[in-house]
DNA sequence: GATACTTCCGAAAGCGTTTTCGGTTGACAC
DNA sequence: GTGTCAACCGAAAACGCTTTCGGAAGTATC
């Protein structure tokens, strides 16, 4: 089933039909009409390959994924492919997945992209503070869109979550249920997001007019076990804190195992507020207050983006969002107790009473 | 930089020099060396839309994703994925991925691909109880693995996870535990893995020599409010299990929501167990007893199958392999206390003595 | 009725590989 | 020195489409 086959039927030269069936100009409706019938009628399918190696177009999208580490948030991902995969299915194009290894293998496949050109566009995403990719991307003209912000991302195409103002939001919210002594887990400096989360932090601290106290902040491994072990630094202080700010959702469920486990309980001594807005976090023994991202359609946006800058030759830097976060309170944000922290030193471990009755 | 450019460089020809590159064998040793050499020293990188045209060969994968739903265990996919890329990059194949909407659009999809012959071969998963898609690809003769059974797969490639085994398992633990009334949260009968789980269930029972009661069978949906509805359910019986088998760790995780709003601490009252092996298991307050299936290669198996059908044209039904999951221990299972269920008929809902001090 | 445009379509040259087929060379046997 | 057989390579035809270019009609202009 060939273009040739359409042709022969309706006495049509290869190029009429070929131009008919992509809409050119010079081709009237009635032929258009006429051609588009009966590819439709013998189900026609033109060899992608045939046509991108024609056209010079690959019609192809490739999503570097991040390798499973555990560290992130896995539904958002597929939610993100599925996204991508949708919108690009809409327009005939393909997503492709590419999961390298390490930092160099990823350099490689973009390397071989560029020659290759098998691949029209890129979309990257888990961006570190300083990211190479940047750079080496545009020097190898490869559009590419980012999910998320660098430092040197300034004069790429990028859509982004405000981390610092989510953050922000958070601690201010804290800050109104009457908190004053307000810790954050975050990350590494590497990751880009984990040192915007921590200024908005921060910045949502001096505003209040709250001193800022390095014995709050707490740097943690993105994990259950990374979160729970920065609780438990964070409740060995003298002065603990009375609210965590977390960095995710999944290193705020680590850090209320690790209030539990001292006998606390997460929202009454101390409240935990995380991010990502995991649908997990409803279904804890104590719902998790969390910060929300509206990403449902990032995919999507992503695409579009990508697309743009392949087919309309866009300026990158035309092309950069930011969207915002909102807070959804599920129960781990509360005004602090007035015995807290004294309790802790007087008491020691065993605080029970509180977590009988009324847990719910 | 094309094949052309090496050719004028050595004064040889295209056709000599593609045949230098591919390895065949009427190619002396010292042109091939020789012809390797100048295409790793300019870079050369073949183009990919023209060696497909050309060879007729896709060198090209999909993985058909399943829409995200919240259903399902996303992580999972996620390593799936990376498993699947990981395998095929290192033969140079591309992995795409196909995300429909429906599953009318599904199957144009294959359809498609099977005029266009874009891709190579798939590899389908969420199999159903009966699944025409194991019939259509056949016709269309695209080769295909399935990511789990189905009634109508036996002439199939598919690898699975033995989940009747692995239910009986979780059953025939909770006996051994001194449980007889035990129930089973499972699925509807859609889904393959559904009706294998919940076979399993009850084969253990008879097993065991305990009568089935189908009041101990709840479906649910696949998600955190159908497993805690469904066990809300069980907890108005007359005579409420000690024991619940859950289709999932997501299905258990609302199970035990349930229990907590009617005071009762799981894996007290009553054990549950799950099923996925989910790492947030391991957090939650009561640490979630469960099945892990040993699935980190599951993607490289299923690439090398598929690829094993397109290039040596092996016997589908040659390629069918079924994993064995293993228990979790984590804490919800225990064995049955003595005074329930009649505690929760006497005393109503206030059980909160025991929650108190001894939950860890 | 010649000129000048439009409108529409066909011819043909690619796109960069693969792969078949045949031909040249040299070695070897007789 | 002829014939035979490998070993090695080149010519050329695909693969199925896109896209440029030019030309043949048809239509308007004066």
């Amino acid at each position: 089933m060939k273009l040739n086959t359409i042709a022969q039927r309706l006495n049509l030269s290869e190029s009429t039909v070929s131009r008919a069936l992509n809409d050119y100009q010079d081709i009237s409706a009635k032929t258009k009409a006429l051609v588009r019938k009966t590819a439709f009628e013998l189900g026609y399918v033109p060899n992608a390959h045939a046509r991108r190696l024609a056209s010079g177009k690959a019609d192809t999208i490739a999503y570097v994924m991040p390798r499973a580490d555990g560290q992130f948030n896995a539904s958002f991902l597929v939610e993100l492919m599925a996204g991508m995969a949708e919108a690009l299915t809409a327009r005939g194009w393909d997503l492709s997945v590419l999961v390298p290894r390490s930092a160099e293998e990823e350099i490689e496949m973009f390397q071989k992209i560029s020659r290759n050109r098998h691949v029209s566009g890129l979309i990257i995403s888990r961006t570190l503070t300083r990211d190479v990719r940047f750079k080496i991307l545009r020097d190898l003209k490869i559009p590419f869109v980012a999910h998320g912000r660098s430092l040197d991302s300034d004069a790429s195409a990028w859509i982004d979550v405000d981390n610092a103002a989510a953050f922000a939001d958070m601690t201010a919210h804290l800050v109104a249920l009457g908190h004053r002594r307000i810790a954050h887990i975050g990350g590494g400096e590497g990751y880009n997001f984990a040192v915007q989360r921590a200024n908005g932090w921060r910045d949502a601290l001096l505003q209040a007019g709250i001193p800022f106290d390095p014995d709050l902040h707490e740097e943690a491994e993105l994990s259950y076990s990374g979160g729970a072990a920065a609780m438990e630094r964070l409740l060995m202080l003298a002065n603990p804190p009375t609210a965590v700010c977390c960095i995710s959702d999944l290193v705020a469920i680590g850090a209320m195992r690790a209030l539990r486990d001292c006998g606390l309980v997460p929202g009454q001594e101390v409240s935990v507020i995380g991010y990502d807005g995991l649908e997990i976090g409803a279904w804890l023994e104590s719902p998790l207050s969390t910060m929300k991202q509206p990403l449902q359609s990032a995919g999507q946006h992503l695409v579009d983006i990508v697309i743009n800058l392949v087919e309309n030759g866009d300026a990158p830097q035309d092309h950069q969002k930011l969207y915002r976060a909102t807070l959804v309170r599920r129960g781990t944000d509360n005004p602090p107790l007035a015995d807290w922290p004294k309790r802790l030193s007087d008491g020691g471990h065993s605080v029970t009473t509180t977590s009988g009755g009324n847990e719910e």
